[in-house]
RNA sequence: GGAGAGAUGGCUGAGCGGUUGAAAGCACCGGUCUUGAAAACCGGCAAAGGGGCAACUCUUUCCUGGGUUCGAAUCCCAGUCUCUCCGCCA
């Protein structure tokens, strides 16, 4: 959520910061509304003075302009209401502003690559894709899901299920033993509140799997990240500086619609409704935000370090990042059967964007009390983790090797082949 | 699902129609004392919004939304959440 006064201060830069991100809204309005807001509140908040001193003085006779003046003040709060509603709706849709140096674009196109790392594996036959081996592995039936639910859905069986275990233990235990996060294991269900705070709604609200639930004051969805319900923890609380910084790892599931993306990935799993996924959140200082970037960015990537697995590290356009970030980095994994790389991280600073929607806050050294800093990032996405180690481990026999840290994970097997 | 109890500032907790934005304690910040720290003592300390260059000032807020009243944290109604007991159940 923006800051009014921030944007009225400064206007032009909020103005081209919000248009780099590829927003095309008259933002123009929202001065208009800001002066009309105000101009009412003045109003509103004369009468109301002037009523109280009639309270105060408990002057029987002037009792009947009081009423009179009620009536008055309901109608220009009403008004006010009306005014305020409406900013507040386009302001609560207008994604975060890109710090300076993220680079300017409309997509991915503009992405920068910061470095590569790890070595590609040259193959001597023709690497397959995930999910021909693991249909020739019999581990992976797709068929068989979009019978039992539909479509962008998928079972795992015998060794590849422990592989995805083992993968997820083999994260969090990463992130819990050397780079200092608290394991949670959480809700998987976030309501109205939660997901305004993180900035799933309302702008994204076709993307997300709503519950059915009787009562219909009361909204649940299922959660599509868990930085969802790790970052709310902190809704609406004064946080001690003496806590900070927060550094929380989940393992969960996450529920995607995936709307707008027909046609993209239809095949594997790359792309699905619901997919496991390790996530990192820090609750930090605000000024210690970029800072945070960086050491989450590492802890993630070390898992890929770990994993023997080649990736790179991005720096997302202006165009290309979600909408609560202020700056993102996307490490990107090697898939032999598409030669390219894919996307398997997303680490972001959203600054203060996330702690304003949520209320969450703490007293500065000097006891001022301000917004917290607000980071969440893939610490990896486990199903893609699954899949570019069964491409990048694959043999000409259609075997997968065990990388060396997951063997502890899985009984000590080093490869899984057809039974 | 049935029966009760409750929701007040960062926290604990008083207040139950009118100088109550709200006692007290804790926490926090500043100071005195101390070689330093602790203790003790003194002082400060809610948020959001409006107006003002500023000092400052005004409005709103005691779970949420309605209502009664000149006036509501306090009274009435509806809802949400939490806790306790009973039932059912992983």
């Amino acid at each position: 959520m923006h800051n009014i006064k921030d944007i009225r201060n400064n206007f032009d830069v909020f103005k081209s910061k919000i248009k780099s991100r590829n927003v095309n809204f008259k933002l123009d309005i929202i001065i208009d509304l800001d002066l009309k807001n105000r101009k009412l509140i003045k109003e509103k908040e004369s009468l109301e003075n002037k009523k109280k001193e009639i309270s105060k003085s408990r002057d029987k006779t002037l009792f009947v302009k009081s009423k009179e003046m009620s009536k008055k003040i309901d109608k220009i709060a009403k008004d006010q209401l009306i005014v305020k509603k409406e900013l507040d709706e386009i302001l609560s849709s207008l994604p975060n502003l890109p710090l300076d140096d993220v680079p300017l674009g409309i997509d991915e196109k503009s992405n920068k690559e910061i470095k590569k790392y790890g070595e590609i594996k040259k193959f001597d036959f023709n690497p397959k894709s995930h999910y021909e081996i693991g249909e020739n592995l019999k581990m992976l039936d797709f068929d068989l899901a979009s019978i039992t639910t539909g479509s962008r859905f998928v079972f795992v069986y015998d060794k590849l299920a422990l592989l995805e275990r083992a993968i997820s233990n083999f994260m969090i235990d990463t992130h819990t033993q050397l780079n200092g996060y608290k394991e949670i294991s959480p809700p998987l269900m976030a309501n109205l509140g939660s997901m305004y705070g993180t900035g799933q709604l309302p702008k994204f609200e076709n993307d997300q799997f709503e519950i059915k639930i009787e009562n219909k004051n009361e909204r649940k969805f299922l959660i599509p990240t868990a930085e969802v319900i790790l970052t709310n923890m902190v809704k609406d609380t004064m946080v001690n500086l003496k806590n900070l910084p927060i550094r929380v790892v989940a393992s969960t599931p996450c529920f995607r619609k995936e709307a707008g993306s027909y046609g993209k990935d239809t095949k594997g799993m790359i792309r699905q409704h619901q997919f496991y996924k390790v996530e990192l959140v820090s609750i930090v200082e605000n000024s210690k935000c970029l800072d945070e970037l960086e050491r989450m960015t590492k802890s993630a990537s070390m898992i890929l370090d770990k994993l023997k697995l080649p990736y790179r590290k991005v720096l997302l356009s202006t165009g290309d990042m979600g909408f609560s970030a202020e700056k993102t980095y996307d490490i990107e994994v090697w898939l032999p059967s598409e030669k390219k790389y894919r996307e398997i991280s997303s680490c972001s600073s959203c600054g203060t964007f996330q702690a304003r929607r949520m209320k969450a806050r703490y007293k500065n050294k000097e006891n001022e009390t301000v917004f917290l800093g607000t980071l969440n990032g893939s610490g990896l996405a486990v199903g893609r983790t699954l899949i570019s180690i069964m491409e990048n481990y694959q043999t000409k026999d259609g075997s997968i090797i065990i990388p060396e840290v997951l063997r502890p994970y899985m009984n000590n097997l080093d490869k899984i082949q057809k039974n």
